[in-house]
DNA sequence: AAAGTTTTGTTGCTTTTGCAACAGAAAATC
DNA sequence: GATTTTCTGTTGCAAAAGCAACAAAACTTT
């Protein structure tokens, strides 16, 4: 996807890096980072995977994002005004970098090799994020949670290349991603499978039409 | 919301501009442009507000985006391997900007001033639509139309900075925006009414809660 | 390998949402 | 300023989604 973003660049140039940047690991269930207004933290994921979660005052957990490598988060992106709480939760055990800037500009004063890096390909890394968020509203904007799920099936098959995929979380996560309630979303996998449409063995789908 | 950018700076120096560049008006209706792969074309929306729309094979059109001024659209920011159609639709007579592309990285050869701008403030703008698209996520992600409405009355009445605002579409628009049926909607609404959580004359919402 | 935990699969019942249809209001067009 | 079109407000009914609860399977952890 990313064609001229390589993180293991990122990363050569980062060991004699400047002091603005952290490499930081973090273990299963640990909370990476929250999303607090003028903590002006930037991350990219190098390994693992992570969720950008909200529990709002009720308590209910809504998965907003999905991070896997290469992907950057923290508050930049996102308008800090709202009263719930958003973290950013490890899935698996996750290497990220951290970077605090003073300004939106990302320029650095010392101008050391990773922020010249960083500056040249973040255009293209923010350009990546937009994509898939545009694809998410895409998902979110159709009414049923039939088209929620063969929206999404024919995502990873258009992006696999194939019409056999694995889904990249659980079913459980899977219904938060899309919006829907598990039960509602496990009883439509099921008539997708009655009426062939999919074939389906644990978190591997095949699609059947077409 | 942005800061530093300035469409007027932007519009004198496209004044004596390079020729990639084209300044075009559309009347209410028109499409502005549509989403094709490899076209490269990247669009600023000067005045007037537009939208981006969806029409699936059944016929049903959904507001995928809604833009006004300073907004950036273009299939660079949407991954066009849908089968559906992607319209940018002018709401009212608009103004854009459109800028044809080589490479993702807007490099122009000529090195002229508006494209030494455009880099400048092209991340800049690309995070608002991030930010933007986010906000989108979060109030799609809500699960009942009740939630989504109020979701998004907080949201304008954060931006306006006032418990009284006006709704920026028609309430039509407004359904296909949080993406729920426009009966269902008008029927929340009027219990929302009713409940005393909102007081509502035309597009002009009042928040009577905290 | 046993115990505990999380995920998956399922179902009856309730609530919410969507559809269709219509009338009046408002806006746009002629 | 009359006519056509779009938007708003409403409702009965049908369909879909959500809730709650439980058992079985899969996975962690001890």
């Amino acid at each position: 996807m990313n064609l001229s973003f390589d993180i293991e660049d990122f990363l050569r140039d980062f060991e004699n890096s400047c002091n603005k940047v952290q490499k930081k690991s973090f273990e299963k269930n640990q909370v990476i980072t929250s999303y607090i207004q003028k903590r002006n933290q930037f991350c990219i994921l190098i390994s693992g995977n992570a969720d950008l979660v909200r529990y709002d005052l009720n308590g209910n957990r809504t998965i907003i994002d999905h991070f896997t490598k290469n992907d950057v988060f923290g508050e930049v992106f996102y308008d800090v005004t709202t009263n719930n709480e958003l973290l950013v939760e490890a899935k698996s055990t996750c290497e990220v970098l951290i970077y605090s800037y003073q300004n939106i500009h990302y320029k650095c004063k010392q101008n050391c090799k990773f922020h010249q890096r960083l500056t040249e390909c973040l255009p293209e890394l923010i350009l990546d994020k937009v994509t898939s968020l545009n694809m998410r509203v895409e998902l979110l904007t159709k009414r049923s949670t039939r088209d929620k799920l063969l929206g999404y099936f024919n995502l990873l098959s258009t992006r696999t290349l194939s019409k056999t995929f694995k889904l990249p979380f659980s079913l459980t996560d899977l219904a938060d991603y899309l919006s829907v309630d598990r039960s509602a979303m496990m009883r439509e996998l099921k008539l997708l499978k009655e009426e062939n449409f999919i074939k389906k063995d644990g978190k591997t789908i095949t699609l059947l039409y077409k």
